[in-house]
This record gives C-alpha cells, sequence and structure tokens, in this order.
DNA sequence: ACGATGACAATGC
DNA sequence: TGCATTGCCATCG
C-alpha cells in the first residue's frame, strides 16, 4: 500500500520535534536521526535541523542534538559551535574536540539489547 | 516544475 | 578517525 510520506502539516511536523528534543533528559543527547525517529517522522534528520535553527522557543535543549557520529553540528570555532560545546560540559557531558564521549549520539535497537549493562565496555577517556 | 541548499545519515576506503 | 560519495527530505528562488 502506498504510503504517506508527510501527511502531517509543517506546523504539526515542528511541534513533535520540538517535543522530541523536550524529551531528551539533561546531560543526555541524541542524534537528529534519533530525535526525528522519536518524533515519528523518520528519515527527517534534516528537518529536525531546520526546525531547531528557526526554533525560538525558550528553554529548548538544542544542544542536546548532535550528528549520527557524537559530533557537534557546526563548525569548530563558530560561536554555536563554542555555546553547544559549553551548555553540554555545564549537564556533565564529556565533549572533547567538539566530539561527545560517554554516551552514543545514535543507539540502535540492537546496541541496546546488545549492550546491557556490563556489556563491552568502553574504556574512560579523558 | 526544476534545481540549489542545508545545525543530516550510511557506507566505503 | 577523516574525507569523499550517495541517498533523503523539505524549503525556497
Amino acid at each position: 500500500m502506498p504510503r504517506k510520506p508527510n501527511p502531517e502539516t509543517p506546523d504539526e511536523r515542528r511541534r513533535l520535534i520540538v517535543a522530541a528534543v523536550r524529551a531528551i533528559p539533561a546531560g543526555d543527547v541524541a542524534g537528529y536521526g534519533e530525535v526525528a525517529r522519536r518524533a515519528g517522522l523518520p528519515g527527517r534528520a534534516r528537518l529536525v535541523a531546520k526546525v531547531l535553527c528557526a526554533a525560538d522557543e525558550p528553554g529548548l535543549a538544542w544542544h542536546r542534538v548532535l550528528r549520527s557520529d557524537g559530533r557537534v553540528a557546526f563548525p569548530a570555532g563558530t560561536p554555536a559551535f563554542e555555546e553547544q560545546v559549553q551548555r553540554l560540559r555545564a549537564e556533565g557531558v564529556r565533549v572533547d574536540a567538539g566530539r561527545v564521549r560517554g554516551q552514543r549520539a545514535a543507539p540502535t535497537l540492537d546496541e541496546m539489547l546488545w549492550a546491557p549493562p556490563g556489556a563491552p565496555k568502553p574504556p574512560h577517556r579523558r
């Protein structure tokens, strides 16, 4: 059956995405793709970026959203980049050279199931 | 309608 | 890890 690509209105999508971002607990992070999926909009990672860019929602934790590789999306050195890094560190997130440590930016279902507490432990680096 | 663009993702070397 | 390539999706001129 023909799948429906975008049954939602632009505003609806914006709302869903903002909600998904709000759902990220402090001190934790998520990838754009992850947020998109949690928002019920799989494959729309770029839309998430768009929304965050235009999001003027006060208190929105946009800084907890990273690329799938755990890196900050802004080019290093830019004001936005620096601010994001600081905000993350302020929440106890270890950021090294624009890369987040200690957590997975885009944990897959497999990963969650296959990496229960006590599994392959990546050595802490700091 | 079409091509360019972007706070992206997955894959390959 | 880093860089290049390809795929994706919504927006905009």
